[in-house]
DNA sequence: GTGGTCTAGACCACG
DNA sequence: GTGGTCTAGACCACC
């Protein structure tokens, strides 16, 4: 279902895990009300300890995009998805910049410059 | 002259200032053959340790970006810089985006999931 | 376990700890997969600060030698050992070296000039 | 006539300086009561400043490799020269190790560790 | 005056 | 309990 955590990138699984329920909602594969696997299955999913999904959970809760329903599960409160317009943006952007032989590690540290002016 | 290391966001402070410099040179603010100034100095600018600042030349070094002429100061090697057309590109996007209430975080998270396309 | 790191030499002696592992690994006494003991032992061992243990680690990680697993340990990724086949011609070398008085400083130089040849 | 100073390699300059020397005797192209160029010529052809010569010919001085006669120059007073048969030796051990696809840095290491047996 | 290395020790992050 | 980051400050090496 989801993609899984890269042990080897030197980014903390749970930080991982956090973006991959980010972009899961931000591509509208996971939207408002629906209810995450047991907490079991993502541990086996992501193939990490129980206290590392935990604690993703629990940051994605304080931003108050999860809620969790005691005894039920976890549902997702609020879901920001981007239109399909915004992707077309982002994918016909990236389009160029690979064509130009920019890498990401560029483009981040460029949209972040350029995000500021 | 640079931007600041800002101590709260949690991103370590040698990581910061390694992408200062490149984002510096990105922009064409640092070209080829520069002189950065005195490690001492940049401890000031930074508002860090020498270690710090050290440890994030030294990574620069081992990129090939940087060098260090013992006793002279440190300079620029390899200065790949972003052409305008790349970021006018990037501009443009960011534009739109923005227009969209996107922000940042998520501009990223998007960034990556269609860079892997 | 480790050779020692001798602090009148003049080489830093993060550079030495980098030597000592990859000696090791190279003799084959350590090997891929296996765990290195904790940085607070290592400091221990090598008589040093954590500090510099972990820049010689940090060092072996851009290389690709070692791996860090965060709340767990530091682990060989790649180990390339030197086959009994090359330590025999190493053997037979030095034999003859020392039987004509040359020293060691003597002979890595010569090596150095003969590599380049 | 010599080799010159690698200003990129890490390596101080005047430590580059005492080996090239070295290498020469080593390799008998510099023998016992030859004359050094004068200090000012050995500065063009390393490319550095006096002090860094100056600096390499005291430590040479200092091993009793060197003598200086004032107002004269610097003479060799005691060159260990490798015998042909020495520079064999190696070569033949350089040219097995290079087809096993050991590179100088491993084979270093391998030597250090040998020599100690 | 420039870079380079190290220690001691605190405090944080991850699993 | 494991790794990771940072500071303060000393002392050294190089040009």
């Amino acid at each position: 279902m989801f993609s899984t955590v890269d042990k080897h990138s030197g980014v903390p699984a749970y930080i991982q895990i956090i973006n991959i329920l980010k972009r899961e909602i931000l591509l509208g594969r996971l939207g408002e009300e629906d209810q995450l696997p047991p907490v079991r299955e993502l541990e086996r999913i992501f193939g990490v300890n129980v206290n590392t999904v935990m604690r993703a959970l629990e940051h994605l809760q304080f931003e108050g995009i999860l809620e969790a329903r005691h005894g039920v599960g976890y549902f997702i409160t609020s879901a920001t998805r981007a239109s399909s317009e915004i992707v077309d943006i982002m994918r016909n952007a990236v389009k160029k910049l690979r064509s130009q032989n920019v890498d990401l590690q560029m483009a981040t540290l460029l949209m972040e410059e350029v995000w500021k002016e």
